[in-house]
Order: structure tokens, then C-alpha cells, then sequence
DNA sequence: CTGTTAGCGCGTTCAA
DNA sequence: TTGAACGCGCTAACAG
């Protein structure tokens, strides 16, 4: 069974050995097309007892497929630390989940935006039967422009009528308003907004924030623009609390920027929920062990993964499935 | 450029639109063979005027490879949120950027290791040039079963002297030594360890803890064993200090454990660093910004997972590389 | 039910 | 310097 001397590396050797045709073996072992019962057994018994697996590689060449999917991670200048934002990662393995359960390999792919057609140049070196892109949404002109020409592609993040290319994502404004609700609820009304404002999915929770909340109150929100990474979010609240701003509920675009935005609360002797009430946005695994157990709008990832890859799926068969949207949900703990 | 009717699939259509011959194509595409200079520029010229790529996965067929190192990620019966463990998510991204950098693509795989053969079963696949894995090391059997017989594979983890296959990782042993002296020189005495022990880098970790220590105090450090899961760890954080427990020095074999101790801490009223110092392992991103911020061991990770691709890149070229250590460092934050 | 044959898209001898 | 022919390991149409 692992006598590395008897190492047969194709089907011709295990043909050979069988006393049959390559066709033959071929048949067995994939299960399709007419067979005796009694050959098709003894070739799959020679087959383990050999240990002999066919050559996935040369298997999809004849299919014409690759019988793997891409995931691609268009990163930001900001090189490097990327994949460590704790959302993505887990939305990562999630699809790796998904597609495993579809029986496709998962091929990650970390590229770099530029040139007039990166996005292009990676689908027609075929290297994936389709593609998952996974990022925060700067990129929508490039997607167009594949999506006109490649219909096996699905993007996460903040669908928009005017694009070309289907996503999956949260409803970001239905956050937003859900957050909205919330710290009203708790009785708070000097608010504030914590993120990134240029990039869609960001935009789209502050805009729900907005429009959750009562028509004087609205235009009173601060706006505290910032980068999506601890240390820049850090810096920013740090900052804005230096500067003497005291609001006493704050909505942070992720869950990372909440959990920095309380560190800082904690340096300047903020009290939270007493002083300042906190609500992020993602529900990441640390959330529930934060100080205190931070407020959240929760994303469904693994609704969200599934959600991808049976689109994709759907379209690699022809259909023409579009955008699916996924509903936010509110979990209280006690950072509000 | 992005005509869609001029989509050439093969060298072949490139060959006849040229007026060569398939080989010539070939040729001028991949650089290697001589070839006039005129032509080769006349043929890439064309190439990239229509936007052709070649097919990679017949081209690898035909150089016997495949171009993708598999990273594998054995997953424990507790299926699913294994991922979201923010250290494997960090590894993940550091390896996809220096397999991107030799020229490979990353292939993720989370196998159940189940069966006698799931990684012999794996690797006479062919699905990978090479193979990396990376988890808790408790199947140790199975991966020197298959590097006996099978070369390009390297392990993340605990390296032991009697193991088969190669491994990169930290010195956990040394790792545990830093936090003891630290926190023997902040004057700590009534000491506790957090984590795992089944597991041979957690018990590594453990195991240099207590070889840190003075003599008189190493046989009375509290050992409460807990998986490494935020919800767990903060469970069995709970229920130790429920029992009356009071250490005033704690180790926690990673930062979401160390993070789930400080939550339940603050529930029952313990300050850190005061009545109690934490010392963490690893250095996530989120380890800064912590309640107070965590005091950590660092594991170098870009360095391992740079250290994990050029071992085995060297194993596939047929050297005999061996197994790296990586030094672990102390990083004090406010923790302790 | 099984064997023969012809490719999938590319690299690489061997001749010309 | 270029082209023709063969094969990487497999599947599928067509015979028998």
C-alpha cells in the first residue's frame, strides 16, 4: 500500500498491470460511462491498493477547466498587513469551506491593482474556472470592465445599481440605520462616526447611520475620517479625544476601529458605555472579549460565503444570477 | 485590445494570425530557444495586442508541474471558526505574498485528517509542486509517514529531534522562558499557565515557562488547561477565578487567550496590571489595543513564513534543508 | 462491455 | 532561425 517502489504514475501503468486499456481504468475510476461491475471493482481495488490517485492536472486539461476558483485580494498601497484584518480572514476561510464542500480547490491570489488591466490579464491566463473578488470596493471601474467580457466572476462588497458586475454583501446602510436606532434608544445624542469615507462599503454605513437618525440630529454628527487599521484608527480617536470633542455615542465602520477607538477612550479616562457609548460594525470573534464587550452590527460571513460561491457556481453553469444582499443584525453588549 | 470577437485560446490561432509556426510562438512567448529578434518582438507585440495569455495549466502539464504550493490547514474536530484564529490568518497572508514572489500560487486546503492516508492521498493527487502545512501539531504520525516517501514538505510548528519531517518554527521553549523572567522580575510569585498542553508547541510553551523559574516556585504554578478558543478560554478563565483563585502572574500560551483572561478578570473585579499581570503570545494586531495593552512573546511570522518558502523551495530543488527556529521576543506593553 | 483513436494546449527534440 | 512531429496524463467518440 506504500511500497514507494511501486509507484505507477498514470493510468497506463495501472493499465498495464490490470491487463487492460487505459480507457478502461479511466472509466473505472471516474465512475462514468459502462462498465462490468467485476472489472470496474478490481480496478479500483488494484487502484488503493497501489495508492494510485489520477492526475488532477491532466484530468481538468482534458475537461477544458482548471477545477479551481480564485480568490483574489486586491490590496491597497498599504502593502503587508492586509490580510490580517480579522473580517477577511474569516470570510477566507469560510469560502474555503464552501468551495471544498463544491468540489473546487481554492487558489488565493494577493494582487497588486495596477496597470490598465490587471484584472484581465489574471482571467485569460485561465488559470480558475471563476473568481471571487474580495476587497474593499475601490476597484469598480476594473470589475466593470472584466464583467462585460467574463461572467464567472462575483465580487463582495457594496453592490450598486450602476455596476456592470454582480456582488454579494451586507446591506451596509441597514447598519448603519440599525446603529442609528440604537444609540438613540440609549438616549444619546452627541454622535459620531468613525472611518473610512472614500471607499463604497464605508460610505454606505455612515449614509444609513445618517438616515437613522432623527432630522435635527443629522447634521450635528461629527465625521472622523479615518483608515480602517488599528494603528490609524487608534491615532485618529486619540486625537479627536485630545482635541476635546466628548461625544457620548460613537458608530466605528468596523469592529477593529471600535476596539481601538476604546483604547483611546481608556487613555483619556472615557468611561464606556457611562461616558461615550460604542457600536461597531462586523462582529468579529474578539468582539464578545473586548473591555467592555463591544456593542455590534453583525455580518453573516458564512451566510455571506455561501452566498458567493453558490453564485458563482450558478453563473460558471450559465445562468444569469444577480447581486444578493444580506441582512445586518444588531447584538448588544455592553459597550452601549 | 478588449475586442471580445478576437479572443485567440491557443498558440495555435496566435501561430496562424502570425503566420508561424506553433513552436515559434512558443518560443517567442516563453523567451527560451533561440529565435530572431525581429520575430519574437513581431509575436509578443501581437500577443499583447489581443490580450493573449497562455494556458497554464497545459503549459505546466507539459513541464510536469503544476505551479501552486498547497498550504494545508488540518482542521480539529472543532470544524469551522479554526480559521478565524487571527495568528493562522496572519501566517496565510505573509505565505501568499512569498509564494507570490517565488512564482507560485497559493492552493488553500483545510483537510480533516481522517482515514490512514489523508495526506498520502493528498499528495499522490499532484495537485501541488509542494506542500505546507500549518496547524497544531498533533498529527505528527501522518507527517513522517509521508515524508518518508515524499520530499517537498515542510511543517509549521513544534520541530522535535525525532521527527521525520522538516518544520519551521518558533522557539516556544524560549518563548516560555522570556515570560517567566519578566514576570518573576516584576516581582510576580503566585503564577498561573493558560492554554493547551496536548499540543506540542503549547506544551513547549509550558514546558519553558517553568524551566524560567526559580526552583522554589516552579511547584507552585496553577496549570489550567483550556483549548485555545476566545469562548473556552474565557470560560475556563471564569471558572478559575470563580474558585477563589488569585494568581498575581499569569501566562497565556496565545493573545486571544491572554485577551479572554483580562474579560473575565474585569468581571470579577481584578485590575491588570495591579492585582494581576497578563503576558500573551504571538503579537496579533489587535494585541496593542488591548485593556490595558497586552505585554506579548512575538512570534516573527513574515520571517517563518518567508522561512517556511525557501525551505521547501530548496526541497524541491533536491537540496536536503532542514528545520529553522525562529527566536521568539518580549514585547512589554501595560499588561504587566 | 471494452479497445482504438484523436485530441485538450503547450515544450522540445530533430531536421531542414 | 524555423517547422514538423511527438508526448505530458487524461477523456470521449467511435468501433467492434
Amino acid at each position: 500500500m506504500d511500497d514507494p517502489a511501486d509507484h505507477l504514475k498514470s493510468i497506463a501503468d495501472l493499465a498495464r498491470l490490470a491487463g487492460v486499456s487505459v480507457s478502461t481504468v479511466s472509466r473505472a475510476l471516474t465512475g462514468k460511462g459502462a462498465l462490468n461491475k467485476g472489472t470496474r471493482a478490481r480496478i479500483q481495488a488494484l487502484a488503493d491498493q497501489h495508492g494510485f490517485r489520477m492526475n488532477v492536472a491532466a484530468q481538468n486539461l482534458r475537461l477544458g477547466r482548471t477545477g479551481a476558483i480564485a480568490v483574489l485580494l486586491p490590496m491597497g498601497p498599504e502593502r503587508g498587513r492586509q490580510l490580517a484584518d480579522p473580517f477577511f480572514v474569516t470570510m477566507l476561510g469560510c469560502l474555503a469551506d464552501a468551495l471544498t464542500d463544491r468540489g473546487y480547490d481554492l487558489l488565493l491570489s494577493r494582487v497588486v491593482p495596477q496597470g490598465d488591466d490587471w484584472l484581465g490579464s489574471f482571467i485569460r491566463a485561465g488559470r480558475a474556472d471563476g473568481i471571487i473578488v474580495v476587497g474593499q470596493s475601490t476597484q469598480s471601474a476594473a470589475l466593470d470592465r472584466a464583467a462585460a467580457h467574463y461572467r464567472p466572476m462575483v465580487v463582495w462588497g457594496a453592490g450598486s445599481a450602476d455596476n456592470m458586475h454582480v456582488t454579494v454583501g451586507t446591506d451596509n446602510v441597514a447598519g448603519g440605520v440599525l446603529a442609528a436606532h440604537h444609540l438613540i434608544a440609549r438616549g444619546r445624542r452627541r454622535l459620531a462616526y468613525f472611518g473610512a469615507v472614500s471607499v463604497p462599503e464605508f460610505a454606505a454605513r455612515h449614509q444609513g447611520f445618517l438616515d437613522g437618525l432623527p432630522d435635527d440630529l443629522r447634521d450635528e454628527v461629527d465625521l472622523v475620517p479615518t483608515a480602517m487599521t488599528p494603528d490609524q484608527s487608534f491615532r485618529a480617536a486619540a486625537d479627536y479625544f485630545a482635541a476635546g470633542h466628548r461625544p457620548d455615542g460613537v458608530f466605528a465602520a468596523s469592529d477593529v476601529v471600535a476596539m481601538s477607538i476604546m483604547a483611546a477612550a481608556a487613555e483619556q479616562g472615557l468611561r464606556v458605555p457611562q461616558d461615550m457609548a460604542v457600536v461597531g460594525f462586523d462582529d468579529i470573534l474578539l468582539a464578545r472579549f473586548a473591555h467592555p464587550p463591544l456593542t455590534t452590527i453583525r455580518q453573516d460571513i458564512e451566510a455571506g460565503a455561501r452566498a458567493l460561491v453558490d453564485l458563482l457556481v450558478r453563473r460558471i453553469e450559465g445562468q444569469n444570477a444577480g447581486t444578493v444582499q444580506i441582512a445586518p443584525e444588531l447584538v448588544v453588549r455592553e459597550s452601549s
